[in-house]
RNA sequence: CGGGGUGUAGCUCAGCCUGGUAGAGCACUACGUUCGGGACGUAGGGGUCGUAGGUUCAAAUCCUGUCACCCCGACCA
């Protein structure tokens, strides 16, 4: 292929706008432009690499059993009114009307027309379990899109859909899934980890994600370096604490603490370790105007978890000043759980606390040798704080380090929410109509491609993995001025290349050879041959690895070997 | 949605404070010289200064509204 043929379109400089590796790179090589805020084309170059890691994707499905279909990206809102989602999507929906007034979505994902599809479709045992998926565009009115194709608003998903009669199948096809995914980024060369996962909207039961590590990403993640565990932090474990809770051995007592109001003002204040203190946080209850969290001082809420108790309303609200002030005059910094007069749920390790500080309830006031059962109601206890780094991994193996993730995948156990709302069924062995199972997995084909560049880029550009590069070889002519038949001799062996099974591009630009050489390594792809007027005249052909740092000489003759034996070395 | 910031040529930016003929580098076109790490010369093309209104003899510049975009926090492949 020429490269004059492929719109190459390099920059020497990125926007403004772009500031992670993977969006600048994407701008500079010419792979990508932006049309409104997360709204881009794809170049032809660009569209090559987005085409492999999407033939990746394909084949591990096809090879764990699924099968493709194509659904339609503008859905009828019936169908989300049936399963109850058009109210509870929110604004991230793009909604549309049709000239008849109908209402329309463009889809960010297919449940909905999956589950319409399989109950008219579907109706006995006999046809499951089945597994279906889709490579397609999604469109979802992000908030807030940035860093280019990782969160655009309209991107590459590939999404598949499982139906299951029993929850045997569900659980296998499940980890048929999960492991398909761990090849996918396998073979594409990432460094990634599985982690336990929140079900956010789409709802149901056992959830996992999967990251890329990068410093770009913008999930953080929680594992053990040394054992198995890893989890998205929003969901991370806390560490158990050990022990009983000391024997009271302080009295109750009430002191002045003017202008002290966050936990590191009262430590100071008081000469008290910060994990003496608790901080208490108020919330909207579910059922209570008004729910105490409580927290030791180093500590920090995390709010999904809070979320999920029965008493705390979902999603966690968080009452501002003027909303506990009309509590009986509370105010911010001297709130302590001691004569309050709501529910109060207490962390594990505030709740083994003895002898601690917390506000008074009045401004500038504070308790110290607060006890639990003594001073105050036995709290209710839960998991609430998130996650820190050096904490003992829950599972008991290592202690949890944190890191940076892409998430590029994500896989749900949905049980039967969709099947039940629309009634999607199927007799069983028996004659019995029962809900259908369900599983969704989904996986960002057009982020993988961004994860891939944060992943494996140096200061000149971007280093591509082999499986999903946009061309295996570059060749570089340089010299035409002085050799008439540098073109020719180029075009020769690219030619030949090609016909040995390589993907290969020339450069037939014709400009001068510092220009072609930046472009090069901006571009990322693997093997870079540079045939000159020189090298003509010894029968040589100079090669370099986009990673390599100098040139090896190779004879002409050799180098469809030569290029065959770096690409697949014998084992 | 809350907070901060920016809109001037395809890209990077200057000009704005202190109103007076719209600029530079890169990119683009033509010709010439160059040709192993982002060359040089000459001649060109391209901008109603985001947009609407106001102040003024005169607005890129001052004022008001509005739109778009970017960055930091609550959501997601």
């Amino acid at each position: 292929m020429l490269l004059s043929d492929l719109l190459p379109h390099t920059l020497r400089e990125a926007p403004a706008e772009a500031e992670v590796p993977s969006h600048r790179l994407m701008i500079r090589a010419g792979l990508i432009r932006r049309h409104a805020a997360g709204i881009y084309s794809w170049l032809p170059i660009g569209l090559r690499v987005l085409r492999k890691a999407e033939r990746i994707v394909r084949e591990e499905m096809e090879r764990i059993g699924a099968v493709e279909l194509l659904m339609p990206c503008v859905q009828p809102a019936e169908l989300w009114h049936e399963s109850g989602r058009w109210q509870k999507y929110g604004p991230e929906l793009l909604r549309m009307t049709d000239r008849r007034e109908r209402e329309f979505c463009f889809g960010p994902t297919h449940e909905e027309i999956i589950t319409d599809l399989i109950r008219n479709v579907v109706s006995s045992h006999r046809q499951l379990p089945l597994t279906l998926f889709q490579i397609q565009t999604k469109f979802r009115d992000e908030v807030r899109p940035r860093f280019g194709i990782m969160r655009a608003r309209e991107f590459l998903m590939k999404d598949a859909y499982s139906f299951h009669l029993d929850e045997d199948t569900l659980a296998e096809t499940y980890t048929r899934m999960r492991e398909a995914y761990e090849r996918i980024l396998e073979r594409i060369g990432l460094d990634y980890r599985v982690v336990e996962a929140d079900n956010g909207a789409i709802g149901g039961n056992s959830s996992h994600e999967f990251h890329v590590l990068a410093d770009a990403g913008e999930d953080t993640i929680v594992y053990a370096p040394q054992g198995q565990y890893a989890a998205n932090l929003e969901l991370a474990r806390a560490q158990a604490p050990e022990g009983e809770r000391p024997a009271p051995g302080a009295e109750l007592e009430h002191v002045p603490t003017p202008n002290a109001r966050t936990i590191p003002e009262v430590a100071k204040l008081l000469k008290i370790p910060a994990e003496r203190c608790v901080k208490t946080l108020i919330v909207q209850g579910s059922e209570a105007a008004a729910v105490a969290l409580v927290l030791r001082g180093d500590h920090e809420l995390n709010h999904i978890k809070a979320a999920r108790l029965a008493e705390v309303a979902s999603p966690l609200v968080l009452l501002d000043a003027e909303a506990v002030e009309a509590l009986g005059g509370l105010k911010f910094g001297s709130i302590g759980p001691v004569g309050l007069e709501m529910p109060v749920i207490a962390d594990r390790d505030a709740a083994i606390l003895s002898d601690f500080c917390c506000g008074a309830n009045k401004p500038g006031e504070h308790y110290i040798g607060v006890n639990w059962d003594r001073d105050v109601d036995e709290p209710a206890v839960a998991d609430l704080r998130l996650a820190r780094e050096g904490d003992t991994s829950p599972d008991g193996q290592g202690t949890l380090a944190f890191a940076r993730g892409i998430e590029v995948g994500h896989v749900f156990e949905l049980g039967t929410r969709y099947s039940e709302a629309m009634g999607a069924v199927a007799q069983d062995d028996h004659g019995a109509e029962r809900p259908l199972s369900m599983g969704c997995y989904g996986f960002g084909v057009s982020r993988v491609v961004a994860a891939a560049i944060e992943q494996s880029h140096d200061k000149r550009g971007i280093i591509w993995p082999a499986a999903i590069a946009p061309f295996d070889i570059l060749v570089v002519p340089v010299g035409h001025g002085r050799s008439a038949d540098m073109l020719g001799a180029a075009e020769r062996l690219h030619d030949e290349l090609e016909q040995a099974g390589f993907e290969v591009v020339l450069d037939d630009r014709a400009l001068r050879p510092g220009v072609m050489f930046k472009d090069a390594e901006l571009l990322g792809i693997p093997h870079r041959l540079v045939l000159s007027e020189r090298s003509l005249e010894q029968g040589m052909v100079e090669y370099r690895a986009r990673t390599a740092e100098s040139n090896e000489d190779i004879p002409r003759e050799r180098i469809a070997d030569f290029l065959r034996e770096r690409m697949h070395p014998p084992e």
